[in-house]
DNA sequence: GCGACAG
DNA sequence: ATCTTGTCGC
């Protein structure tokens, strides 16, 4: 699929928040695609050798059937350390690599990471977005920024993520009892579209199914 | 200044 | 992210 590339990613700290602040104006979180959506696609990461070894892996489904149609592994050096709040720039390199070999190209992908719940509202989901210019979705295991009421034990309940008072997300229950997940809108989506595309994609396990597939192809020990 | 801190 | 067995609970 097609990749368009905004900036170099040979980076000091300084120039990575110039980035963020700069590309974060660019970030639409309303609906902006045609329905109905065809294919979803999701993204991860795998390391090897304590870090040096980038894997990154992706993953696209039918939709809403969710059937595997497309998969994607790369493996290349790491060239960014891991910083919280500067996450895509370690790991967006190596996954638009890897987005750039798939032949179907997805209508939404799902990141593992936040979108606009971000000290700068521009978590990994946003860069991700701007770079294929489609919608995106943040879909993180854990909080990064903001707070939020206590929400009912059941699948589909959610709460919005306030940040300086922001609603910047939402915390949402994909699986009864289970701890819930992290969304925020990334790119071209809205968060109220973004939760029920999630719960679409969330028939059975806490996070998608587009991100449990590309975790597995990340995570195994082949290449 | 002191903690917190996506993956 | 990654190093790692058994174990508690449905």
């Amino acid at each position: 699929m097609k990749i368009y590339k905004r900036h170099s990613w040979d980076l000091s700290l300084d120039e990575a928040v110039a980035i963020q602040e700069k590309l974060q104006a660019e970030v639409i979180t309303q609906d902006q695609f045609k329905e109905p959506i065809k294919y979803v696609a999701g993204v991860d990461m795998g390391f090897e050798d304590d870090g040096r070894i980038s894997r990154a892996a992706v993953a696209v489904l039918s939709f809403p059937d969710l059937e595997l149609r497309d998969t994607s592994i790369v493996k290349r050096p790491t060239s960014f350390p891991y910083i919280p709040g500067f996450l895509s720039f370690r790991e967006i390199p190596a996954l638009l690599d890897a987005l750039e070999k798939i032949t179907i190209t997805p209508d939404i992908i799902f990141c593992d990471g936040q979108g606009i719940a971000h000290p700068r509202r521009f978590g990994i989901a946003c860069h991700l977005g701007l770079f294929v210019d489609l919608p995106t979705v943040g879909v993180a295991k854990s909080l990064f920024v903001g707070k939020h009421e206590e929400l009912p034990q059941t699948r589909g309940s959610w709460q919005p993520l306030i940040y300086e008072a922001e609603t910047v997300g939402a915390v949402l229950r994909t699986r009864d009892g289970v701890k819930p997940v992290y969304v925020s809108s990334g790119h071209r989506i809205s968060l109220t579209t973004a939760i029920d595309y999630v719960l679409r994609c969330t028939p059975q396990y806490r996070l998608p199914e587009t991100t449990r597939v590309a975790d597995r192809l990340a995570s195994s020990t082949k290449d």
